[in-house]
DNA sequence: TCGACATACTTCAAGACCTAAAATAAATCA
DNA sequence: TGATTTATTTTAGGTCTTGAAGTATGTCGA
């Protein structure tokens, strides 16, 4: 599924499954989230959906309407008899206020500047260099972008209610604390306080995993899901997890490590300077370093040239080659059966840029996880992969700042 | 720590720390449960510790006190200045309700009734064989355990809230089925429903993993804890986790079994079919196996029985029999740190009744869990022992009674 | 064409719930 | 003794939501 596609599967965007466990968000609140999940929804349907009185959809409605979120629109589609009145259906305001997702990462910085109800008005993206930086500099590498996606979009700073940031380490949400990042030569870096200082706009950090987890679970296959794990490998292997239609950050902002759970007591040299972690079985580096054994191509050459040329070489049925890409397989498969065993999600989405290298995809690999896993009830997990293009990122922080315009700018009553 | 030091380490009963994801919770609840938490509390300490305002501490005290589930009570201990009006104690009534929990094992039923601070009234246990039953033959079973405790309590069925029962196995707490368990001949078996029929109260069932981990929550380490998990190694491996303040029982339900986690490839055989759970190089049997091997132990003697030989021979300097202790201690710091790297609990708490064998819970086991992590934050998890007597299950699952009948009872204005 | 019906939406009085502030109570301190 | 401090109670009022009655707007069938 393409980007096009993800974008136009379900009319609307965010989780579309209602969070029962907080049920102290305001029926304003969950009026709008209503009717931004499902595109259009009539009052009527919006009443017994969240299980309250027509009269209180009226009033809030009402109030949406004023406050310029919520607009009455012609709806053609009409469920069930034709007989009654005809609903008046009710649909976000589009352009009632805008956000910003930027994904910094090591090869290419990219930035999307959407609408209320998610579509893409802009994107820019931008090479970046490997190497470690300070804040500081990042700051001024990424401005320009910024400022050329505002251009592009037409708008002012001013018209920006929230910004999303993606960056890979490992970032604490609450405060936009960035403790450590393969990007960044500082730990504990304030990077959210940075950029809300250069934008003047609400900031929100999150890191790569929980950025396409976020991405799934607003424009994605986990939208219909109240619980599902997603599980990306890249450079290394990440994981984000939604329970109950929420992004669940490990009790203390950490965990989820799934990169460096032990597989093998003793086992491959993981870059984190432990043995056995999975990653060691699965990352680029993983397979390259053996790549360079097997195939006796030097290592100078690159990480990514030679996991290409590796791939070729499997595909063109070097033995060799194909089983360094079967022996991660097992690996990996290894891996989605423990996430299975201890979390249980419905569904985990193998998801991010890279989902082409197919050996490590394959059906073996997955039927591998069923065998792995006990599943008495028969219903075992679904295990879907999805592959985004290179905006998954950027888009998926636009979810952060969506999230928490929405708070600010809908959950209060006249703002 | 034993049953009486934990049952008198701190006053009151249940989660120390207020569930702040539930706001729906009514102040009523919300006022009761800090109560009971803290053992007795002001009407002013409890409005400044709920965030409301003092005006409805003392509406809601005095309904409560109407209702006859609080009182006022003398206290001697103040805290800061002296000065001002001295605040009145509120305590829970004792005997306001009471239940009783129930566990059932493949040796020992035992069932223990309390009152509603959590006080064990009367205790009964009795042997069972280990041969799997129908329910209707556990339901006569146990049904003397009930009347007996009932006995010597000197209640009445009507005196009973609620019941909780904890059977190994798996069970959707939702519905009260037990899906399957080793001591039950059929599957998805109506537990619930056969012992609420039985006992005409409310029942409600939970898994023995789950139910340590209550009884953690509610009377033990973890009542001072907002996140934990709970790692219990008997016949086989379980795992309970706290996240929030509240039991996680997976998405679905299941999900949680640390016991079948994969942590070799093609590992050692499993009694579930599979190869590589964690289970099958740490569960009795997967010791006993291996001690018949060492020892020349034949396994006809009985799982229990040889792996109190197998210790006794580590112990007096047998180095085989060490070694798989060793070897066991190895796999378990593995699995430890694979939950940390997952879940990031603050505490993990070994538990249950045979933390005896201390080779397996040696410093060096602890240590080599904090090698196999990564700790950024320097917060390393902490991993405390906790060796219960043979009363925990049933005390967990007095929690689940409790629980419900809180909530049926208190949660409603006015009942 | 028209009334019966079905469904959607609006209005509004009433109630639940909670709070802020004033009033009252009960102690210590000087 | 009176000022001060803290706890608790009282009370008026605000916010939010509902339920029921009323209104609007369509289809269906004679």
């Amino acid at each position: 599924m393409n980007e096009v596609e993800a974008q136009a599967a379900a009319p609307g965007c965010g989780p579309i499954l209602p969070d029962h466990n907080d049920q102290s968000r305001s029926l304003r609140k969950q009026v709008f989230e209503h009717v931004r999940a499902h595109g259009t929804a009539a009052r009527a349907d919006t009443a017994r959906a969240l299980s309250i009185s027509a009269g209180s959809v009226t009033g809030i409605a009402a109030e949406l309407i004023t406050d310029g979120f919520l607009q009455e629109v012609e709806d053609v589609a009409r469920q069930g008899t034709s007989r009654g009145r005809p609903p008046v259906a009710l649909a976000v305001v589009a352009d009632s206020f805008h956000v910003i997702g930027v994904n910094i990462s090591d090869r290419v910085h990219s930035a999307v500047l959407t609408d209320s109800v998610g579509r893409i008005l802009a994107e820019v993206t931008r090479p970046a260099d490997q190497q470690r930086r300070s804040v500081a500099e990042l700051v001024t590498e990424v401005e320009p972008l910024i400022a050329q996606l505002l251009d592009v979009a037409g708008k002012t700073e001013s018209d920006i209610a929230a910004i999303g940031i993606g960056i890979s380490g490992m970032v604490d949400n609450n405060t936009g604390v960035v403790e450590w990042s393969p990007l960044l030569t500082e730990t504990n870096a304030e990077l959210g306080a940075a950029f809300a200082t250069l934008t003047n706009c609400p900031v929100f950090v999150d890191n790569d995993a929980n950025i396409v987890t976020l991405a799934e679970l607003w424009f994605g296959d986990g939208r219909a899901k109240s619980d599902f794990a997603v599980v990306t490998v890249e450079h290394g292997v990440g994981m984000g997890l939604v329970l109950n239609n929420r992004l669940f950050r490990g009790a203390r902002g950490m965990g989820l490590e799934l990169g460096h759970t032990k597989v093998q007591l003793d086992g491959a040299l993981c870059r984190c300077g432990q043995r056995g972690c999975l990653e060691a079985y699965l990352a680029d580096y993983a397979l390259t370093r053996e790549a360079a054994t097997a195939l006796g191509v030097t290592t100078s050459q690159g990480a990514n040239v030679s996991l290409e040329v590796l791939f070729a070489e499997a595909k063109a049925g070097n033995r060799a080659a194909k089983a360094i890409f079967d022996r991660a397989a097992r690996y990996l498969s290894l891996g989605l059966a423990n996430v299975v065993q201890l979390f249980d999600p419905g569904l985990i989405i193998l998801s991010g840029e890279r989902m082409r290298y197919d050996y490590l995809y394959a059906d073996d690999m997955l039927s591998e996880v069923h065998k792995l896993t006990l599943h008495p009830g028969n219903n075992p997990c679904e295990i879907a992969t999805h592959a985004w293009g290179g905006l998954v990122w950027a888009k998926g922080a636009t979810a952060l700042a969506l999230t928490a315009a929405t708070d600010s700018l809908v959950g209060v009553s006249t703002p």
